[in-house]
DNA sequence: GCTTGACTCTCCCCCTGCGGCATAGTGTCT
DNA sequence: AGACACTATGCCGCAGGGGGAGAGTCAAGC
């Protein structure tokens, strides 16, 4: 049987020679015989099959691990299905992914054609992590900037208790639609777990948000709208769609109405429409 | 103004630890302020705005390096613009390369759904190198097997002038469609660069195949069909079209018709179909 | 037989974007 | 003052090799 030296089977098989030597490694496709002496690799053409069955396999994008499964030669015609079926969910997301990346070029790259200057804001997909320990109010107030009273409340009762807030002040509007008045709005403060709520201001966790678009704004809060126009355009652009009630997140905040070193993150739960 | 530390930053900008301090060292969002004394970090909210616009180039795909150029407060929109279509083209490169996997997976999916039996032959679709220095007999051959004549021409050739193949027979074959006799056949063999041709064995360089749809046969040259049908039934099933003429690589070959150890490659180039 | 140049071997570092862990120094609360 | 939570740096690992160093081998020409 002609052997050939791992260059001459590199070129045969169009494959680097690091690749043959990092297959040799990891158990894929011994040659068929190395010189004792030398460590020299010989191969054979007989092997140029199984040499393109693992690089079919590659072309699927498996790792070299899963390859290695794979060309067992006892594997079963189920176990090559289940592994079969797991990449292709695999490819799926990796697609979904990559298509939700396009999709957000896409967006910045129209916004900068019609708008000829640089965004003001950035929208962010993301996931929120949930607040485990908080004091809630929630109540129907007469419009939005009066929040900063529940606010108050809440804050006055955790001095009352000796502790202090544990993070930024949230708000959240709980109305479907935008109101102009009698907003039903919650305020809530992060706490230390050991601080206890009252019959008005209520100890709960804060849930997670699974998708969350999310936006930063600074300026006074009468410019907050300016924010929420530009998530809103932005959410119907992208084709998602609301599915909870937005969040106002105080990072830099305060009572005043007007003071432009403020920072507020708005997020909105959202979801892919159909 | 109020500094938070790495861990409080953290959570308010819901980014892992290790990720600031990387984004610190890449010089990608330094601290507002570190500590002489103890290395401390620290960051203010005025910051969570850079890491939010960080957050989302890293969502598009951006490299981290590239993130550190797109940040820079003096890029220019269209400089911001230039580097968007980039991303955008390999975004797209990316998609067809996870469509493509997506495809190969499926269509062995469907082969095992159908036979309920492990595949003979597997289909790789690959580039094929050129090869620089052959010599090459092209003739019309009554039948198919006649082109072992046409090489063994060469062969003789190529001995008469004290020298030796320098890599497997290769078969071209240049009709355009499938004939029973009077084939278009083209015989190459490789041999060193120093050989010259003559009037009826040419010296010729080989041309690539971007991409070519490959098949490793195993057995006599009269199951060879066998082969031929599974390749041509791949290319029609997975939306690609033959666009020149078909080659045979003798692997493991010789003059005899049925000898079963005999390995041939079969290549056609390809491309997508419109 | 000897030299030369082309191959081949094994090792080690590098790439990305962090996660994990080890060890040592800090801050804060009782 | 001790305990515990944080923070720092630094090293290893990940997938799939590429690049290169330093040393040993092979084949061909003289």
């Amino acid at each position: 049987m002609l052997l050939y030296k791992i260059s001459a089977f590199s070129r045969l098989g169009q494959v680097s020679i690091k690749a043959l030597r990092l297959y040799d490694q990891r158990g894929l496709l011994k040659p068929a015989k190395v010189d004792r002496d030398t460590g020299y690799r010989y191969y054979t053409v007989e092997q140029l099959p199984q040499l393109h069955r693992l690089l079919v396999l590659k072309a699927m994008g498996f790792s070299l691990e899963q390859i290695g499964q794979l060309i067992q030669e006892d594997l079963s015609l189920s176990q090559m299905q289940a592994m079969l079926k797991l990449r292709q969910a695999e490819l799926q997301q990796q697609l979904l992914g990559t298509q939700e990346r396009m999709a957000a070029v896409d967006a910045y790259l129209k916004f900068l054609e019609e708008e000829r200057t640089m965004p003001e804001y950035t929208i962010l997909l993301k996931s929120v992590e949930p607040i485990p320990y908080t004091l809630s109010v929630r109540d129907t107030i007469p419009t939005y900037p009066a929040v900063g009273r529940l606010l108050t409340e809440i804050m006055a009762y955790i001095g009352q208790q000796r502790s202090q807030p544990q993070g930024p002040c949230i708000a959240i509007w709980h109305d479907p639609e935008y109101k102009e008045k009698d907003v039903d709005a919650e305020a809530i403060a992060v706490v230390s777990d050991a601080l206890e709520g009252t019959e008005r201001i209520k100890h709960k966790a804060l849930s997670a948000i699974e998708q969350a678009a999310t936006l930063i704004h600074r300026g006074p809060y009468t410019t907050l709208n300016q924010g929420y126009a530009a998530i809103v355009q932005w959410i119907e652009e992208n084709g998602y769609q609301i599915i909870g009630p937005g969040r106002e997140v105080y990072l830099k905040g305060g009572a005043e109405q007007n003071n432009s070193e403020y920072i507020t993150e708005i997020q909105f739960p959202v979801q892919k429409a159909a």
